[in-house]
DNA sequence: AAGCTGTTTGACAACGTTGTCATTTTTCGT
DNA sequence: ACGAAAAATGACAACGTTGTCAAACAGCTT
């Protein structure tokens, strides 16, 4: 509406009546300042349409409202999930977003994390799997007092924020949601076992089948590494072993992908002949032909969040509640009707 | 190596005899220095590891040293692959990149663009299609003098950056490589018409089928949309026409991919029945079953020139050459090996 | 009412850079 | 070799905030 030039802290203190500093103190949301002059000095902006100066505030305060958001997951999806919830977050409290690619294959991504840090001011981390389970670069951002947030960490950690789904309770809602349609032989096709949220969502599944009294000489167990490839090798051992599976819970989409494209070429149907659902809810399973049943977390809430308690925590430097568990979501579609 | 506590012009003006005027001078690349006082200047602050201070930069230049990129593509691996170049681009020139969605869905994204511009500072704005054939678009960014660079435009502006690849060749290019295999009997499945690369790509087809001296009479046009859906019916037109094609050149991957899905129900095989190219390399394409032999256009490259173009631009404040092509290549696959 | 708290407020100097403009040095034509 | 013009350099005041610290004020207790 109102974009006159820039105003400055100056002419909200003159129109308002009060020194520069208490409009600062008024914007910082610093303690000492008379609700009475706040609201006035509030009031007074939003009529002028006051913005802060970001460069200034940086220079005086030496602080960079700068996130930063280390990742390593090829999953596009994924991260402009967590990117956008984090800009949302962000531009509510004046505070950037940026996202910096890790490569832990380069086995020195330790110490260009390090370099990083060093070489740019930032005011609060978030790291996303798998580098939220790097023990090591937890460490060396404690050392160096900088704020820091997880996302679906393997292991909870006290000194940081933790945002998370419960892996076992997903892993066993996908299990019963393929035991209501009626299968009763089922197949669970398994990720990397490092991999501590993989190993969880077995567990659930386990815990389904023992639940609903299942035979478990029914059930079917293969070893995948979450890529393609071994969904579609899962495949072939289950068509080589005995029991007649109709429902195969994927660790993965990656591996719900492999198993049905392995399943097309052996001329099966699917959902008809076997049924599959996966984990993740990928861009991809959303347009596998036949779309893929998956489970959905709504990572950009996640991200928002974890986002929000840590600006509170740089802002307040003391926190508060820092575990937040999130509830998942069945996306049913095709392959599992 | 040598990070030590933070360095100011100050240190480095002392350290080297000079005013921190001139110092300031050399890191802008402003006229006037004598060439061996700049080199001084340069190897002292390399020396002692010295990094200008953004904030007090931009607070005192009244330039913020950022570049945005308004986008409107869903298409994640192209959009990171324009991030991706227009980072190397910005870190080596000390400028921020910033990726902003616009959605053309809705019919009042130029006001939020123009919100965007006026709220934030920025220094100069690239735009990726379909946003770089906005006309309104780009008047109202010259307007405020504001620099811009497009990313494959439909129509090159004069008073833009422009980047693109010759789309017409490269159709003729694919086309050629189907012609190579032995292919003489062809399918062009075109996108929207309202595209103009689409319909370069068409002519660059048709004038393949003109060089090689086949008749056109073998050739079946099919108008799609871009959407694999429109290649699904594509493939249905296609096998109720008398003409037995067994080269089909989709105008993009979606289409591509709906295609060969189409092929594969009606038990086809590809590529032994029926091979078929795409355009664009989307990560789709790569890892369909089979694999889309596709064309690729150096996107991330073309976004740092594009990138670099802009800052040399922004910092001497004229535009010397602006029409930049690049070229493009054939990523062989399975679906054409 | 004076004295003692603790809270609220403001004056003024940072913060690290660039813009302006005056001054010094170099270059060039004669 | 001289002056005039051009090029190179530097002193100092911005830029819009926050930090520091001292002053003013309010709420107590006596």
């Amino acid at each position: 509406m109102t974009d006159e030039k820039n105003l400055t802290i100056q002419d909200i203190a003159e129109k308002a009546g009060v020194s520069i500093k208490t409009v600062s103190r008024v914007f910082n949301n610093a303690p000492n300042v008379r609700q009475q002059k706040r609201d006035l000095v509030l009031g007074v902006a939003r009529d002028l349409g006051y913005r802060p100066n970001v460069s200034a505030r940086q220079l005086a305060s030496k602080r960079s409202f700068v996130l930063i958001h280390f990742y390593d997951n090829p999953n596009m999806d994924y991260l402009s999930g967590i990117y956008d919830g984090m800009r949302e977050a962000c531009s509510e409290k004046g505070y950037y977003a940026v996202a910096e690619r890790l490569s832990s294959q380069n086995h020195s991504y330790k110490d260009s994390l390090l370099d990083y840090l060093t070489r740019t001011p930032v005011d609060g981390v978030i790291l996303s799997p798998p580098i939220s389970d790097d023990k090591a670069v937890i460490r060396e951002i404690e050392k160096r007092n900088i704020p820091c947030s997880l996302i679906s960490p393997g292991i909870k950690k006290r000194s940081c924020i933790n945002v998370f789904i419960d892996e076992k309770t997903a892993g066993r809602k996908m299990t019963e949601f393929l035991i209501e349609r009626g299968h009763t032989k089922l197949a669970f096709i398994s990720g990397l076992d490092t991999h501590t949220a993989s190993a969880q969502r077995e567990a659930g599944f386990w815990s389904a089948i023992e639940a609903n009294e299942l035979q478990c000489n029914d059930m079917v167990r293969i070893g995948g590494d979450f890529s393609r490839q071994s969904g579609f090798a899962a495949f072939e051992t289950l068509s080589k072993s005995k029991s007649k599976v109709t429902g195969v819970f994927a660790g993965n989409d990656e591996m719900a992908i492999g198993t049905i494209i392995a399943a097309l070429r052996a001329g099966m149907k699917v959902p008809e002949d076997i049924s599959i659902v996966g984990f993740d809810d990928s861009a991809f399973a959303r347009s596998m032909w036949p779309p893929i049943t998956s489970l959905a977390q709504p990572i950009e809430e996640m991200a928002k969040l974890s986002t929000q308690k840590l600006i509170d925590w740089i802002d307040t430097k003391e926190r508060a509640e820092n575990h937040f568990e999130f509830p998942t979501k069945i996306m049913v579609r095709d392959s599992c009707p």
